[in-house]
DNA sequence: CACAGTATGTACTAATTGGTACAATTGATC
DNA sequence: GATCAATTGTACCAATTAGTACATACTGTG
């Protein structure tokens, strides 16, 4: 009876958007069975572990992304600020211009915090570091450079938050403006 | 069998802190029962609507606890820059310096935010709306202030998140103040 | 084309879900 | 102390939950 076969990679791509449309506890089987065409079958044989194992990969693939797209750019690009342009532009287009939520925004808001704190915690850990390197490296003294950083990261999770319940994409936006000219900005203290 | 007698408004005390912990989804009767002592008897007497009604009053109490101790100060206050300092105060306590979560933020990231879109959106709205004319009255030029409020109300929003993944409440704490001197430096454009 | 291992649909659990019905109990008021 | 509405525990319901078992079908390798 199986008609397609189908990978564990498209299984995970095609769970990140159920588990950021639904989250985490609102994820039955059977919403994950309707939105990703997978039978129960495809699904325990895939991730052993159930939901958790499911959740798990994702998170897996989110951290892979954005060390690719974002944090590794970060600490290698001899370009300071180029790398900087390049991570607002990256996450304007990953997040959808705000239409987009953050998997692990909110994971970090729920009891998933707990759950998944290790993926939770490095994924910003290793964003608010690699862009504070980067800072420095641009040139800013080191407490700027935490503080920006930080106040960045914070800024672009509180815009994701904001955008959805105001409904505007366009708040989204004009937060990523003014974070980055914060940043770039280099006649300051 | 009735042991003790309880109140509507107890009740949703209790429930608040249930939604905050577990999240809508995660938030089953089994759990508001053990975390509230309150039978289903008492829960459905109070809610004929089940969960939905008793989210809906969580969200009527967090609306009216920030209207009377946030909301309503930005608007009449005569002191502008207190009401200001007063805010950051009410909402280190609230959010016991970012151990508690924003209700209201978590929703905004799921798909509670479509089921309670009118209170998600208005509490965010009016936030931003009383915290730019408050900064009006305190002397800022209109975009200035617009920009500044939902940068603020941005920044406390995202606190939170990261708060939470990192796990020092040392990040939220930083962040208040560094938006608090944002919104009350006097000597910039 | 045969074979191996990987996928997959179906049928089945046992437990939990949100919700209803109702009789019993409470506490304030007369 | 009788009365009555407000409150509450218990028993119950149908639907859904996560998860297992397994026989069957697909697919790449030889």
């Amino acid at each position: 009876m199986p008609r397609v076969v189908s990978e564990r990679s498209d299984a995970v791509t095609a769970l990140a958007e159920v588990f950021r449309t639904h989250g985490f506890e609102g994820t039955s089987l059977s919403v994950i069975t309707a939105k990703t065409k997978l039978g129960k079958g495809s699904l325990y044989h895939f991730f052993p572990g159930g939901k958790d194992e499911m959740a798990e990969a994702v998170l897996e693939e989110i951290g892979r992304w954005f060390e690719d797209r974002v944090f590794k750019p970060l600490r290698d690009e001899p370009d300071a600020e180029a790398a900087i342009e390049k991570m607002f532009e990256e996450v304007d287009r990953y997040f959808r211009s705000g239409r987009r939520v953050c998997l692990v925004g909110a994971f970090a808001l729920g009891q998933e915090c707990d759950r998944f704190e290790r993926q939770v915690r490095g994924y910003f850990e290793t964003w608010v570091m690699d862009l504070e390197s980067c800072l420095i490296r641009a040139g800013r003294n080191e407490t700027l450079a935490r503080d920006l950083s930080e106040d960045a990261v914070i800024g672009i999770q509180g815009a994701l938050v904001l955008a959805r319940s105001i409904g505007q994409s366009a708040v989204f936006e004009r937060t990523l403006l003014r974070l980055k000219k914060r940043l770039l900005e280099r006649d300051h203290p």
